[in-house]
DNA sequence: ACTGTTATTGTACAACTGTATAATAACATA
DNA sequence: TATGTTATTATACAGTTGTACAATAACAGT
């Protein structure tokens, strides 16, 4: 049986690393592999026996993030489920119950990269998904809704708007604000 | 005064020609500067008076994607104004008066690239500001209503969601269809 | 401590990148 | 047609990419 292996640990910490601090001063697109296994002390094979570019080392951290959005709707308060609102579960909608601008704000620095321009669109998807698979989560109780995946795919995309206005007003607005943006913009869209 | 040198011209028309052709059984992300030169029969020192990656060249064919969208939007029967929409309105709603999919559809071997995977964000934002701009020109009828930001984003990418599920869906679904789909979503939202 | 496994290194290679320069040819305008 | 302008070419260069290989060192398990 193979254990974790110390090497391996031990590489892939120096590009953690390496890679943090390169995006301290350096846009990701502009990071070179090469630049990369210089600043980390590893040979450029190295690299290429683990990832197939820079973007890959990126993924791996937005894997984290992710289950961090996952783990956000486990909590007691869950994800609002905005499909499923009813007049009366939106007049009575509590802000707090919405988790998911909380999370952006906590990885703020990871967002505003992935959100950013001229950056690959596979981080977007990532984001796009877990979202999704966690508003079909909510709303199918029993068997999986086939009819509604317009739907999930609409919702899905909307919230992430809000987020991208978010995000080009530099994050400015409080996580409360951008909760009452959402029950604000389901109140004007549905034309209550 | 300066006229358009015709020496650009045929460059770029052979640049065009080139990526069209290289398009057609590679993605554009594995397409080299050098293999794009070598295909036009021009020199690489040429293309990086012009543009400074291939993907510039793919920008310069979807702004003529988005000026189409743009005008798709002046036709007697324009865009739903979903922000807009009032109970009677919605019911009323004629699925004919949805012009983004028929846009779609028409440029779909475009929105293939865009909309996939590992591919940059700045087409899928250039997408979403020309559909944002005319959900703007759509509501305000005046002044600009600041207030409103986030629910041209929200409703911007709602419908852009939709057509991602469209896109993986492999457009399978007609162009009325997804109007209903669109409708129905609407309805499913807001409770209906 | 021994052994088989494998991650890492160093090296090499052809191809690509981005930039720069001088010479040339194609261009617009008058 | 002559002239000034500039897009294009050819060439060069240092650096990067992706891949391949053999040698080595670090590792896990017994």
């Amino acid at each position: 049986m193979r254990a974790k292996d110390l090497r391996v640990v031990k590489t892939k910490k120096a590009i953690y690393q390496a890679l943090t601090h390169l995006l301290k001063d350096k846009r990701l697109t502009d990071i070179k592999v090469s630049e990369l296994c210089r600043e980390a002390s590893i040979n450029r094979g190295t690299f290429y026996f683990h990832y197939e570019e820079v973007g890959d080392v990126f993924k791996e951290f937005f894997e984290e993030v992710i289950v961090d959005l996952e783990e956000s709707y486990k909590e007691p308060y869950k994800y609002i489920s905005a499909l499923q609102l009813k007049n009366s579960a939106l007049k009575n909608l509590d802000p707090k119950t919405v988790r998911i601008f909380h999370h952006v704000k906590k990885y703020e620095d990871f967002y505003r990269i992935i959100l950013s321009d001229n950056v690959s669109t596979t981080y977007y998807y990532m984001f796009f998904d877990a979202i999704r698979s966690n508003f079909m989560e909510d709303s199918k109780i029993g068997k999986y809704d086939e009819s509604k995946k317009f739907v999930y795919s609409f919702m899905t995309n909307a919230i992430i708007g809000l987020i991208i206005e978010w995000y080009r007003n530099d994050f400015e607005e409080s996580v409360d604000v951008m909760n009452l943006h959402l029950v604000e913009t389901l109140n004007v869209t549905t034309g209550r």
